[in-house]
DNA sequence: ATAATACCTTCGTGTTACACGAAGGCAAGA
DNA sequence: TCTTGCCTTCGTGTAACACGAAGGTATTAT
């Protein structure tokens, strides 16, 4: 049987967390003793391990705490437990491209600004750079500290 | 000048997004009427535009914030904004390669759900398999659930 | 004149996943 | 006995709004 502490040591996780996850219900398996302190067992540690993998792939933890119910009904559940793994893909994915597109934006701004730094700043009269040209009257941020 | 309601609809965020900014100080050009509500003017326009486009690079607001102050500080404070893009910049590459991580994880839950389903289950005898072994034993919840 | 409408305002709460500190209980060692 | 070290619950703060309540104001219709 292990204290919070002991378990955060082990699982890499805060106290804070496991006394988190512990009060949303996703380890089944914990307990109380007399002094209403938390006590783990070896399966706890199993479930806080699972949780902390889920984390790890984005998964929020009330979806997180729908999967463990499905895995405490059994085996029947696998099927929605791999629909909700799908659904769950397809918003990491959808955050995957939310995450190239600011990473693509970022290289422009920066890419902008180098060249203001270095006094290479694009010819506006040559429509081989129209498109940055584009690119910066939708960006007040750039035209307009250039401009003033 | 236009209203809440009207500049909600010219820039394309929600009018709650539009009061929020506003009170934070977001918007420098926004004014009042006789009756207490905010007026914009097409600079307070072009400021949420550039608001707009800085979000859409997933900058926190109190970032936008201290660079819409450095750009009203005028062109001396370039070299400043150029390092505050180029920190944020880092921080999108991070979340980039989270998110790829994320995704690899979930390929890989799904890959052998379908695996379960389609009772094509990895043979934990052969080595060949084990890197897959291996990922099955960190997750309690495709173990479990699949031996219970 | 009055009533309906269409705006606007400022609260205040809920969201996510904890972090952090406060105030207090319990048991063991110096 | 007092300190140490663990634990408990409770309450606040974070980010970026969403949403609703309660109320003010201006225009329009009857």
């Amino acid at each position: 049987m292990y204290t919070v502490k002991e378990v955060a040591r082990i699982t890499g996780l805060t106290e804070h967390a496991v006394r988190f996850y512990t009060d949303k219900g996703l380890v089944p398996s914990v307990q109380r003793n007399q002094n209403n302190f938390r006590m783990f067992d070896e399966e706890s540690i199993n479930w806080l391990h699972g949780i902390k993998c889920l984390k790890q792939s984005g998964m929020p933890v009330d979806v997180i705490k729908t999967y463990i119910d499905l895995c405490i009904e059994g085996d029947s559940t696998i099927p929605q437990r791999y629909t909700l793994m799908m659904e769950h893909k397809e918003d990491a994915l959808a955050k995957l491209e939310e995450a190239k597109l600011h990473v693509a934006h970022l290289e422009e701004k920066t890419a902008l600004y180098q060249d203001i730094l270095e006094n290479r700043s694009p010819d506006t009269t040559n429509p081989a750079h129209w498109d940055r040209i584009q690119h910066m009257h939708g960006d007040v941020f750039y035209s307009r500290s250039a401009t003033r």
